[in-house]
DNA sequence: CCTTAATCCTGGAAGC
DNA sequence: TGCTTCCAGGATTAAG
């Protein structure tokens, strides 16, 4: 599950070792990782030489010197990885693509779950005309107008808005549960009820939230290890995700979990309370009763 | 147009 | 011990 930490972890370790290498050989042993664009081992930078990494939201592109784009998107068990020239271990199975480069080492694409893919561009324009485009603004730049305008456009709850990479570009289940808890907002607010100041509030704590995140390498969930295989160490500060019926580190009231938005979701019914009334109030899972005070 | 649900995929955990 | 079942979820597509 990389997000916009995870993501920008890789993004930084690769652009330590990979500009300035030369691509000799590429071997794309399941083709079909290769979602749009040309399979030639031309499209996907063979015999280019590497300038550049990019990053908006949790897609990355690789830059060629020649101005080809190699863009690759993680999904939930996607790894992009760097192996030295004197790493002999065994590549691991689910290996889809390998860069061999001029000095040895490999770059290589796995992902057991195939929800991530690669893509191939021509150039920079291709790939932000056909994929970039319909994100909205990452996470880390966003502004607090246009968070509220892209809220404000839609009733869906709040946990679902941030979801949405096309409001807000880098936020996973992770990292929304996280922000949400940060800003004692309940999951379910619906998203246009959210004022500017709360907003500005949000993004500030977004920020911070993203930041200390990336500077602990991400967070490893299950599988997540950046391209040196190094884990993250931010999971031991997330105060809600995956800790449904611990209690809250702030009140010690026992965590709460539902689906929202289609994903599971937990929060403290203590500290983020419901603030908007919404026509029809659904009891969470279990039969929790509502809270008499704050 | 807007929102929700189903779908993809496999490893690991839980249950019997 | 070994089998089955369920769950995790980012993004796309289909359906309501």
């Amino acid at each position: 599950m990389p997000e916009l930490p995870e993501v920008e972890t890789v993004r930084r370790a690769l652009a330590t070792v990979l500009p300035g290498r030369q691509v000799r050989r590429v071997s794309l042993r399941f083709p079909d990782i290769v979602h749009a664009g040309l399979r030639s081992p031309r499209a996907l930078l063979q015999g280019a030489q590497l300038a550049e990494l990019r990053r908006h939201g949790k897609q990355l592109a690789l830059l060629a010197t020649d101005g080809r784009v190699l863009h690759v998107h993680l999904g939930m068990t996607g790894a992009w990885s760097h192996l030295p020239a004197d790493d002999n271990e065994k590549l691991w199975p689910h290996s889809h693509v390998l860069w061999h480069l001029d000095d040895g080492s490999r770059l290589v694409f796995s992902d057991p779950r195939r929800f991530g893919g690669v893509w191939t561009f021509p150039d920079l324009a291709a790939l932000e005309a056909a994929r970039w485009c319909k994100l909205g603004p990452d996470a880390l730049v966003i502004t607090p107008v246009q968070l509220h305008a892209g809220l404000q456009r839609t009733q869906r709850d709040l946990k679902a808005a941030l979801l949405d990479q096309t409001l807000v570009a880098g936020l996973g289940n992770i990292y929304t549960d996280e922000l949400l808890f940060g800003c004692r907002l309940h999951p379910r607010t619906p998203a246009c009820s959210v004022d500017l100041p709360t907003v500005r509030l949000m993004v500030t704590r977004m920020r911070r939230l993203l930041k200390r995140a990336i500077a602990k390498g991400g967070s490893s969930v299950r599988d997540y290890v950046d391209s040196m295989g190094r884990e993250g160490w931010f999971q031991i500060e997330h105060h809600v995700y995956g800790r449904a019926g611990q209690p809250c580190s702030s009140c010690g009231n026992s965590l709460s979990s539902t689906q929202v938005g289609g994903r599971t979701t937990v929060w403290c019914d203590q500290c983020q309370v419901l603030k908007v009334k919404r026509r029809r109030r659904r009891v969470a899972g279990g039969g929790r009763r509502p809270v008499a005070t704050g």
